[in-house]
DNA sequence: CCTACCGATCGGTAGG
DNA sequence: CCTACCGATCGGTAGG
């Protein structure tokens, strides 16, 4: 196991290991981890065959790294889309339902606050759509992917029902992990 | 390249091509095609190593014959979804969306005759996602997945108009293709 | 479809 | 972080 390399000096610090993390998330994103060698790696950051294993004991330990790097922004998406679904299902809220179907009744002046409020709640969602997309576990555009995943939960409002119902034998949380499966494409 | 095995038997014809793409088929999704070894996929179908070798030229023309298997259902989902896109945007064609929008203030009685409509439409849909699902294209449950998948492109009735506004500057071909990206797992 | 095998490549290591 | 290398595995082939 590797202490630190260079001990005091003014030259780039250790990025050498970030440059393996982001080149290495790269190429399994385009060839795999088994299309992907440890050559292709090293050579990729100007290193030789055998040096990466001097920052990581194996190759598995590189793809641990990348993953680890993928998974905050994917949770995130998992709360947003886990929460969205309870604002819209739980505790009888009848006020999303509402501003989704009778929206064309409000008078302009009012539209523009709740459009104040709508822009606000997208921009965290396309923040977290983004992250993932440039991760490449979010295959189409990030912002037709925000509409059309809010589109998805949002139009189970009309036929989620919580309690009663024949197939809709569904708990929120399990709806929740479908609407992730559905959507990222974790290897 | 070889010609046909025996030349006349009553024993199984020469199903032993379509064990190797139905078990390579598995493999590669469990494993991907890297992480699947030709020995993996001749051992489960009680070959020896060199022996898929007389029915594919290759590992890859193995790959191709189970890429052709899946690409009759992603097509047809490619199509239901434009179709379906067609149907709510094209032609000022109002019908959809006063269907999806009022539904409520309809007859009971009248209701019954669209539901039954309704259910004929899902189940086309639903044998496409079920097969789908079956060779892990997709991800989601396949009942959930329809539900999901047609709330995202019923929903854009509230987001997309055609020829105006702004940043929706998508036509409906572009459209089908991100929700497909979105949704299908392809490799 | 099997036996026996080859050449190439790959993950990983020793020693500096 | 480099040089030099090893053992194992893999795709593919010859000959039957």
């Amino acid at each position: 196991m590797p202490a630190k390399p260079r001990a005091a000096s003014s030259a780039p610090p250790d990025n050498r290991r970030a440059d393996l993390v982001r080149v290495a998330a790269r190429l399994f994103r385009e060839k795999g981890f088994d299309g992907t060698t440890i050559r292709d790696i090293a050579h990729a950051v100007g290193m030789r065959s055998g040096s990466p294993f001097y920052h990581f004991a194996n190759k598995h330990e590189l793809l641990m790294a990348v993953m680890e790097e993928g998974l905050p922004a994917a949770e995130r998406l998992r709360r947003l889309v886990r929460t969205h679904y309870g604002i819209l299902h739980d505790t009888g809220s009848d006020f999303i339902p509402v501003m989704l179907y009778d929206w064309r009744s409000l008078p302009a002046q009012y539209k523009r606050r709740i459009i104040e409020l709508k822009d606000r709640y997208d921009a965290i969602w396309q923040r977290t759509l983004d992250e993932l997309h440039a991760q490449g576990l979010l295959r189409a555009d990030a912002k037709l992917a925000r509409l059309m995943i809010l589109g998805a939960i949002n139009f189970s409002a009309t036929w989620y029902r919580a309690k009663s119902r024949s197939a809709n034998r569904v708990g929120l949380d399990e709806l929740a992990a479908q609407t992730i499966a559905l959507v990222l494409h974790t290897p």
